[in-house]
DNA sequence: TAGATTGTTAATCGATTAACAATC
DNA sequence: TAGATTGTTAATCGATTAACAATC
């Protein structure tokens, strides 16, 4: 507080806690369900159950951006919309490029959440020559030797990859090379990247391997579970449900070698 | 330590925080990998290396499940993943049912890694009657009315909700009420559910901002920023890049109702 | 034995939460 | 003014990390 800088209000700038930033933007979707009813202030209770946190921590979470409201009423709607979008960056607009048009990257392409949020899907790339033009979501695929080309011809600086596993390092590197300092990985693989390039993956697998954990938990406590009527019927009759053997026949994807490591079925985590 | 309980080892049994278990996937992908290479042992810090965390942490997070490794050796692979596999609970077979069978459910149905880690997809659901039947990575869809059924006959407790936001709450609700006490969301939504119940969520939209927050940070530090070389473009050309008036069109998806909330126009994160 | 590496301790750091004074 | 609600404090809790004694 009062470090005095010159060109900001300076009171944030330094040190929203990760957890914090990682909150604004569930806040910054409550708030604008409740800008499209038209609602003009809200109290940090009632945001905060919408946004599914206590209020002691929301309002513990907005006072790191400053005081933006208003004691005996609560927060101005609108207003509180436009400085978390701009906290977040997304009063300018985000290109983003997307590697490995299979199953998945297809599903993401397609699904319409982005443009109204800050970013647009600059270049689909695949590294599948038959999947070159074909038009997903509108926009016809780029062949992955064009990468570099097409990072720097859209001064893109986020990228996903949702190539198989054994791509997904070698087509991080090349996007890292090319200018990209933020990779959103839906490849089930950790990622090596040098400092100042900042990584967030998301991986299926391992979401449902958390929850077994805790599946796991509750059903062998027996007596002191927290639910006991939900003990569930568990398995005995696994009837019919075909045992999937679906697998494999990912499509395309893929963005070259077949990495070290084995694995590597399809589309996602493992 | 030492609490005297009767049937079990008891060194752990209370207790392994959330943080250590959130990264025991992290370990178990990275053992499989070495135990395919027939890697006998691996020391904390190869293995931490390999799994994108630092030794330290990794064998604090181990000291919570038992004194598995070997001083002055390492830890022995097979061994190490039979316990973490144990303590996910991924010894046994953990049906689960997907709801929303749309671009990304159809997607992730196609992912071929859940057999292999414990998870086995007993039913794939949807709200539109054109799908019903329809095989979908080799299963066929059901209808959502026989939700109920379907969970009780093949006593699923975990659940994958890929349906637009509007009807998610909706279906976690009578997944609930099923039985099912572990629900992954993939639908831009809080989801409210009864204590005893764990939610995990991904949120492809989400991940989206927390990344631009930093690239902005990045951007806006100039003189003392971490990359300067990559500063990037940035914007000033569009070029053409088509505009991605891609947008909904998801297809079938839906699973009832078009909440009270207008957005909700595809698959995915909002 | 000497060298290597675990398992644990203790310090530090960051996040959460309840409570309440400030103030609209 | 009285009532409501924010913004902040301070206590607590949980996670991370370095260091090193134990021990193979």
């Amino acid at each position: 507080m009062a470090t005095g800088r010159t060109h900001r209000p300076a009171t944030r700038s330094r040190g929203i806690p990760e957890a914090t930033v990682a909150r604004l933007p569930l806040y910054l979707r409550a708030l604008t369900a409740l800008s499209e009813r038209s609602v003009p202030t809200v109290s940090s209770e009632e945001l905060a159950a919408a946004a599914g946190v206590n209020s002691a921590k929301l309002r513990k979470d907005f006072s790191y951006l400053g005081s933006y409201g208003t004691r005996g009423v609560g927060y101005d709607v609108e207003y509180l919309v436009y400085q978390i979008s701009r906290e977040l960056g997304l009063t300018q607009d985000w290109p983003i490029v997307m590697v490995g048009i299979g199953n998945l990257g297809a599903a993401l392409a397609n699904y319409g959440g982005f443009a109204s949020r800050g970013f647009r899907v600059a270049a689909l790339i695949d590294a599948d020559p038959a999947m070159v033009g074909k038009p997903v979501a509108g926009i016809p695929v780029q062949y992955i030797d064009d990468l570099e080309r097409i990072i720097e011809d859209n001064g893109v600086s986020i990228g996903v990859i949702a190539t198989p596993a054994g791509a997904a390092q070698q087509v991080c590197d090349r996007l890292v090379a090319a200018g990209v300092t933020s990779i959103l990985n839906f490849a089930p693989t950790v990622l090596s990247v040098p400092d100042g390039v900042d990584v967030r993956k998301v991986d299926l697998s391992i979401e449902l391997q958390i929850l077994a954990f805790h599946e796991q938990r509750k059903a062998g406590e027996d007596g002191e579970g927290p639910l006991p009527s939900a003990a569930a019927v568990r398995a005995a009759a696994a009837s019919e449900a075909a045992t999937a053997q679906a697998a494999a026949q990912a499509g395309s994807a893929a963005a070259g070698r077949k990495g070290p490591d084995g694995d590597v079925p399809a589309v996602m985590p493992a």
